[in-house]
Order: structure tokens, then C-alpha cells, then sequence
DNA sequence: TGTACATCAGTGAACGCGCGTTCACTGATGTAC
DNA sequence: TGTACATCAGTGAACGCGCGTTCACTGATGTAC
């Protein structure tokens, strides 16, 4: 392996820091698994220092905290989630927006049933006493993002509201409803200035009430996920073989069909 | 105060038993602010008692683990949010469905802005390790209740379907779609067949795509509260005056269209 | 109404366990000359 | 290539804290005659 001197390199070298990373790596696998038996709260380092054979002292040299590892599993766990959505949602057409649409929300639903702890610790209650930092933003809107562009193409295909305005000024300086382009019928100013955060941070116009609208789905997906992993559907739905995945299956179905796309 | 002999009174007697009643009470309310504090992971019998000023030996006169005061927290908390929903549903008028149901979600909301802590209790991630016994299925229906209820009146006031049908029948022995009397369009027969744990609980006949749309605004609502709640928001909708609150009206408000309701 | 006994609330010590984090120290690995 | 020194990984003991639960015991409250 070349070595070029004053190169910088994210690949480690010596034998020592290749095992660092390494060790750095088992302890935040260990985490992982404690986390699906005993759940955030049980996280414990003296535990994982158990497992991996080193004594408890012996991780604060690759983990300054306790709260440092779950931040660490915490992005983690966004990025692996974000990592199955964007895999799944590539595989459709580019032009099949509801092929691509369920891909995601599919993707979510597995990998939530996959990862039951991790889904937890990202959409679940928050960790008493924790605040994320802000490294946890990023990684956390990948599925997001996914849902956005999405949403952007669906809007860029219909072409301009009917009303002839591009759609995408909030509503100060409106009185009463704004056009809605089709979805779901127009937004009350005072929610239309409401969407100011999300809508400021995209490149492309998207109407107010296409904005709404994406922000329900997106709210109503993981309800709907967290529901059945939390438990909520006891009793509600079926848990015959293949139920939860008719009722999801046809949630999604309905889900595209609010967000106006195929 | 009268007490004639042989009555079975649920009202305390002796001044023992009156003490018991308030002793009992004083620690679920002390288990109550501590859950607020720590969250359910953090709940502890020794601080109570510390809290209350007696020996930690002594709650287990009252209570016989720390999972028995975890259930009757959430029994509690059921209820509280049962009682809260029912109350302002009782306001508007019998007939204003619309209100009824807006009702019913501000309710939800406003309590568990009130109560985060409770609210994660119920509808966050699970407790590891502890399995919920049968007593709280039924206060945790009793908002639920509230949303099946105006859905039947609002199927009833459409009348029978536009097939005919009485809409009741999940798709066993149908092939292909079935009739959905406005709601979103037909249920898929495996999605049919998903609703019938929920459906044959009903009293009155519900179609299944009537269903399937409550079901999934039932799930809007409370994703919608629980990503507000535990700060998904942040960034994606205005955190200003109001802004929280316009929001979410006009979810309700779009929700209501979706079930069909004014 | 008064006494004898049973019931119950509350105590304090103890068992056995877990945790996060620090610190002085040993010994191996890497680096500069 | 070899030596001297610096860096780092890992140890084991310790600090100080918390927890759930049990148990033998004291003293107050309630009950039956």
C-alpha cells in the first residue's frame, strides 16, 4: 500500500491506529446489541467493556462517554436506515414517482421491524437528560430528503398551480386561503407561514399546499410505523401472516395518492 | 357519614383505610413528577420513598414492585388523556362532527404537550423488559373510542354505499376491490381481510374503506403528535408564536375532509 | 365499656447487584536520530 | 540498522453513587368478646 508523505489520509496506517479503529468499531457493534436487549436506557459501558473481554476502564481510551456512544449509535442508526431507503428507492425508474415513493416507505417499515431498539432511539421518546448534538442533523433527514425530491418532482410535474402563481410564496400579505394546486385543498395563512423552515431550505417552489400535504404523509408514515412497532395495533389490525403488510401496503397506496403522484 | 352493614362500599371506611387510599395515591402522584424528571427509565421505588420521607421499605406496602407502579402509571395515563379527550368531545353539538372531531385532536395534542412525559409512557417507545398486563386495554381505548364513534356516524349519515352493499362485509369471497362509499378509494382484499380484528369489534356496520381511512388518520394523529413531541420538527416547522398550533389545525382540518366528516 | 388478640404500617439494616468515571501504573508500539 | 525516548493501550483498584427487594422487628390501629 502506497503512502504518499503530507497526503491526507481517512484510511488509517499503522498497525495501531488500524486496530483502533477497529476496537473503536466492536465497542459501537456491542452497543448496538445491548441496545436491542435492554433498550437506550440499559446502554452501559462497563457491559459492553464485559463482552468485548477488556476491562471497564479500558474504553473511555476509544469512548469519551457514555452520552458520546449514543450519539455514535444514534447517527449510526439514521445513517443505516437512510443508507436502506436510499438502496431501495434507487431501484425504480426515475419516472415511476410512486414505484420510487413506496420503495421508501417500504424500506422504512423493514428496516424499523429490523432494527426495532434503533428505530426506537431515533423515533422513539427521547433519552431523558440527552441532547443530541448537532452532528445527529444530517444523517437524520436522509429519508427525509428522499421524501422531498420525491415531493419536488411530483409538484414540477403538474407545472404551475392554477391560480398562475409558482406556488411557493408563504402566505404574508395574503388574507384568507392560498391556491392549492390540487392537494388536498388550500392552506390557512398562518399554517402556509408555519412551513417557512422547510420550504426555505429547498431549491425548487413547491406550493403550500403541497408542502402540507408532504409533511402529513411524511408524519403519517412513521406513526403509522411506530404504532405497530410501539404495539398500538394489538387488536386493530390483523397479525395473520401477511396482514400488517396488506394494511401498510395499502396505507402506502393511499399515501401516493394524497401526494398526487403517478 | 352513614354506613349500613352489608353494603359493599368502595368508598374507604376506617381512618387505616383512608390512610392507605392517600398513601397510595401520594406515591403514584410522586411516581408521576418523577417520570416527568427522568422518564419511565429513571422511575425508582427508593426515590419515592425518599420524596414522601419514608423508608424504601415501606412502598412495598402499597405497591408490590416497581413494574406494579409502572402499570397503574400508565393506567393513569390513559385515563388522563381518555378523560381529557372525552370532556371537550362532550362540548359541540351532537350533530358538528367537525367539531367533535377537532375536538378530540386538540385534546390529544394539548395534553400531551402538557404531559410529555406521560405521553412518551403510552405512545413512545416501549419500557424494555416490561410487558403491559391486560388492565390497561381498556383505558387505552378510550380515546380511540371517541374517533370509532364519530367515524360510524359520519358512515351512517352517507347511508349505504353506492354498490349497495352494506359495506360491512370484509373482502373474503370477493376478488379484486371492493366498494369504498367516498373513503379514498376501494381496499385491496388482503387489506380487507388486515381489518377485521378492529371491525368486528364494532357495533354498528363500518365499510372497509371507511376503516382502513380512520385507522390511518388515527395513526396521522398521534405520528403527528409524537414527532412534534419528541423534536422532529426542528428546522421543519415554525417554532414562532402560533405556528406549532396553525399547523397542526390544518392537519385536523384535512384529516376531517379525508374521514368525511360536515 | 374494657380487655386480649390480630392485623397492619413503618423502620432500619442488610444482600447483592449495577453503574460512570478517575488514576497511577505497566508494557507494548511507534518515531527521531 | 540500532538505540533512546515518546506515545499510547490496557489494567486493576478505587470512589461514590444508585437500585430492587427481603426480613425481623416495633408500635400503632382495629376487632371480637
Amino acid at each position: 500500500m502506497t503512502n504518499d508523505a503530507g497526503t491526507v489520509r481517512s484510511v488509517p496506517r499503522t498497525a495501531r491506529e488500524r486496530a483502533r479503529a477497529e476496537i473503536t468499531a466492536e465497542i459501537i457493534e456491542a452497543g448496538r446489541r445491548h441496545l436491542a436487549t435492554d433498550g437506550a436506557a440499559g446502554l452501559s459501558l462497563r457491559a459492553i467493556a464485559r463482552e468485548l473481554g477488556m476491562a471497564s476502564s479500558a474504553v473511555y481510551r476509544y469512548m469519551a462517554s457514555r452520552d458520546e456512544l449514543l450519539t455514535k449509535l444514534i447517527i449510526d442508526a439514521y445513517d443505516s436506515l437512510g443508507a436502506a431507503a436510499e438502496a431501495m428507492e434507487a431501484l425504480p425508474d426515475r419516472r415511476d414517482l410512486i414505484g420510487r415513493w413506496s420503495a421508501v416507505c417500504q424500506a422504512v417499515r423493514n428496516w424499523a421491524i429490523a432494527n426495532p431498539n434503533e428505530y426506537a432511539l431515533i423515533y422513539g421518546s427521547p433519552v431523558p437528560g440527552y441532547v443530541a448534538p448537532a452532528d445527529t442533523i444530517a444523517p437524520a433527514s436522509r429519508v427525509a430528503n428522499l421524501l422531498v425530491q420525491i415531493l419536488v418532482e411530483a409538484v414540477g410535474r403538474r407545472g404551475p398551480t392554477a391560480d398562475g402563481s409558482d406556488g411557493s410564496v408563504t402566505g404574508s400579505g395574503r388574507s384568507g386561503l392560498v391556491a392549492d394546486g390540487g392537494y388536498g385543498g388550500p392552506v390557512a395563512d398562518a399554517a402556509a407561514r408555519a412551513l417557512e423552515p422547510i420550504l426555505t431550505q429547498l431549491s425548487a417552489a413547491v406550493p403550500d399546499a403541497a408542502m402540507q400535504t408532504g409533511l402529513m404523509v411524511w408524519a403519517a408514515l412513521f406513526g403509522t410505523v411506530s404504532l405497530e412497532l410501539f404495539g398500538q395495533f394489538h387488536n386493530v389490525v390483523g397479525e395473520g401472516p401477511g396482514d400488517r403488510e396488506a394494511f401498510f401496503a395499502e396505507c402506502v397506496r393511499r399515501w401516493a395518492a394524497q401526494l398526487g403522484l403517478g
